[in-house]
DNA sequence: CCCACTTTCGCAACGCTGTTGCCAAAGTGC
DNA sequence: GCACTTTGGCAACAGCGTTGCGAAAGTGGG
């Protein structure tokens, strides 16, 4: 896949061309995390020449995105010379909104959170004081940040493993990372810097729109239909902004940080949504629409649903938590998982959200078993479709919005 | 979108730049029909210089590939000259396997029917009465294709419109499949010629694997499990063969015939599948198992399915049927592509198969009518979901299946 | 310790892509 | 008939990945 530079047109020219493979580069760079990878694992892994490799690497250097970092054991020859990414290099700023508390973090290149902040919120309070709280908010993340550099790189590690301990050291140097002073030229290594901000992404759960950034009715609360979210804060925060539904910015978080092929991300929390990411790409439908999981009809004459149909998944499944049957509720949630996983043939199904949260192996075993069972009732060829936990938690919106400006950088398109 | 050259590497160079960019062109020529479009207006649609497209398009013209046709009126100066495809430079043949009978079509670039067949034919026969069938047919779809070019290159247009008498006279050939006569210069004007022959697509109903071009159990014949189709055709044949599920064969047909962003075709005829398109790409999922449609749960408690769950749709659709009962069959349909259409947020909804075609106003009222009735209900602000009739009729599968070697060079991704 | 060998990787030349600058060709309209 | 507009090809160009080749940096046998 390989985004072009213009419109919808699809023509793609030199520039294009160099991009497209410095991006990728770039994310295999971001994935090989603090081990890194070599020169001509690089040629092999993108299927281009060694030498091409070394050029985009070079420019990369030259640029303060990569560095080198040590080098392999030898087989015989010359040892390969180990290439890492620079994670300093570049931060994002990553908000949660939900309808009763905001979370924000601060995130570098390799995704690792580097400052949170967490404070309540009523979604209600209408446009102009939630504008204000995010950037109220992320003006004190990237303090939190630059401050939280100047003492020490910060436990907290990135979406895999990982017990880094990168570069950064302390001192808030002069040091001035630059190879040529003055100039534009490349991004300093001060972490928190606003400098290397390269945007804020924003994730709350109504119907918006996300190519716009336009939201339409947040659920509940009339009063923020048509307000165009991503204007309005790019305006104030003077940095791009990009805004998602939560299970987008959820799944997108997921698909970036390590999960492969095609998934659906089941959010339950006060409803019930979906997060797809089909084929590595987060599937989204021309209106932002997709995901729309929750208001599934399984039960013709089910009980109504305050959306007006009967029988919804959402419906069955909060009724069902509401008597205190999770196993029922867990059931209900698998078959329209399993419903899903046929219609689309994925490859995992994970599980997220507060009320998943509150007794994850009940929801995993439950879902799990409804799928199992289809399988093997339909004669499965290849094995059932595994269901987990989500593993970013209660952050993993918010880590999954600031992914919506990092993601373009290592070639996984985005709106 | 764009396909590189080697392995599921991802980087490109300048023959996968070129190749890119020539699929693109071609793909605006084809979709312009025999109207053809300008060199400017190929530069604005693909993003390029009018200069870059000069050189495309003269390639495409050495090759035989694109002629001019004509110029459009002035507008002030020089009058621009049209370019058309040449439909004549490339054939395919697309093979349609239902249970009880065999369609063949054999179709030039711009996915013109120019001759067709049909047998009755027993898919329980085993594998090699039916491997000897598509020979057999193929061979005779050649044969009367080159016949029929030689008499009179015949009226039938496009793949939009048909209501198609193609070619097809009986006449079987004797014209020898051999592919390796002289040289391998551009492809001769000859329609029909087997040079120009890029390949045969098989199209049936039956889990398979697209990708390694397997079956996996034939429903109802369980002899072909694990049958390589495509490999023992290829050898028979000495052309590429390409091997798809009939439903996503027809949604291919349907995005090349101009059907634009993502849409679902419906297929109810013996049993409920369908093909999904999202955003102008087939959806096979990796184990070409998506589009299982039918055996979405939409009631719970439901009857007992034959593929052991309760409440699938295909199951309460038949039996409305089965009773006479077209629009409840219609509604029980509309609930499962609503439910398909929230959680894809999908442009469209096409209806076909042999059950739809017998009461075609039926099924497209009473799933429209669902579709409107939820979309009313949680406030559509985009109108709703549109529900038509798949234009292909009883040949879409078999159109589609050729379409399965002619996409690739317009770009359309595929296995 | 030295020398042959292997392996990595950068420099330089190259082929080919789309781009830019320029001009001939082919119309319109006064 | 002449000024003007628009199209589209030729030629030079910049920049991409590729190829050829050699320096650098190891291993391992004598």
């Amino acid at each position: 896949m390989y985004r072009t530079n213009g419109a919808a047109t699809g023509g793609a020219n030199l520039p294009s061309l160099r991009s497209h493979n410095t991006a990728l580069v770039l994310d295999l760079l971001r994935t090989a995390g603090p081990d890194g990878i070599s020169r001509l694992e690089l040629a092999e892994r993108t299927g281009l020449t060694p030498q091409a490799v070394s050029k985009i690497t070079a420019r990369l250097r030259a640029e303060g995105l990569a560095t080198e970092a040590g080098r392999r054991a030898s087989t015989g020859g010359k040892p390969r010379t180990v290439l890492r990414l620079v994670p300093e290099a570049g931060h994002a700023i990553g908000v949660h909104l939900d309808r009763d508390e905001l979370r924000a973090v601060l995130v570098d290149l390799d995704g690792t959170v580097t400052a949170q902040r967490r404070i309540p919120l009523d979604l209600g309070a209408g446009s102009d004081a939630v504008v204000d709280a995010v950037v109220r908010e992320t003006g004190r993340l990237l303090a939190d940040g630059a401050e939280g550099a100047a003492r020490e790189p910060d436990g907290t590690r990135g979406p895999r493993t990982a017990d880094g301990t990168a570069g950064a050291r302390a001192t808030a140097g002069t040091e001035d990372a630059g190879p040529s002073d003055g100039s534009d030229g490349p991004q300093g290594a001060r972490p928190g810097d606003v400098r290397t901000l390269l945007g804020v992404g924003v994730a709350l759960p109504g119907p918006l729109d996300h190519d716009r950034g336009v939201l339409h009715r947040v659920t509940g609360f009339p009063e923020w239909d048509g307000f165009p979210l991503r204007d309005a804060l790019a305006r104030r925060l003077g940095v791009p902004v990009v805004v998602d539904k939560d299970t987008n910015a959820a799944a997108l978080g997921l698909a970036v940080g390590g999960e492969r092929g095609s998934f659906a991300y089941l959010h339950l929390s006060t409803g019930l949504g979906a997060g797809l990411v089909l084929g590595g790409t987060v599937h989204r439908g021309a209106r932002t629409g997709a995901g729309e999981f929750g208001h599934q009809v399984v039960q013709l004459d089910g009980p109504p649903c305050p959306c007006g149909n009967r029988g919804c998944v959402e419906a069955l499944c909060l009724a069902a938590i509401d008597h205190g049957d999770l196993p029922g509720a867990a059931r209900v949630l698998g078959v329209g998982a399993a419903n899903l996983a046929a219609l689309l043939d994925i490859d995992r199904v994970l599980l997220g959200g507060r009320t998943v949260a509150g007794a994850p192996e009940v929801f995993v075993r439950g879902v799990a078993a409804v799928l199992d069972d289809r399988a093997r009732r339909e004669g499965a060829t290849d094995g059932t479709v595994p269901v987990t936990l989500a593993p970013a938690g209660a952050r993993a919106v918010a880590e999954g919005a600031a992914q919506l400006l990092l993601a373009p950088l290592f070639g996984r398109a985005n709106g």
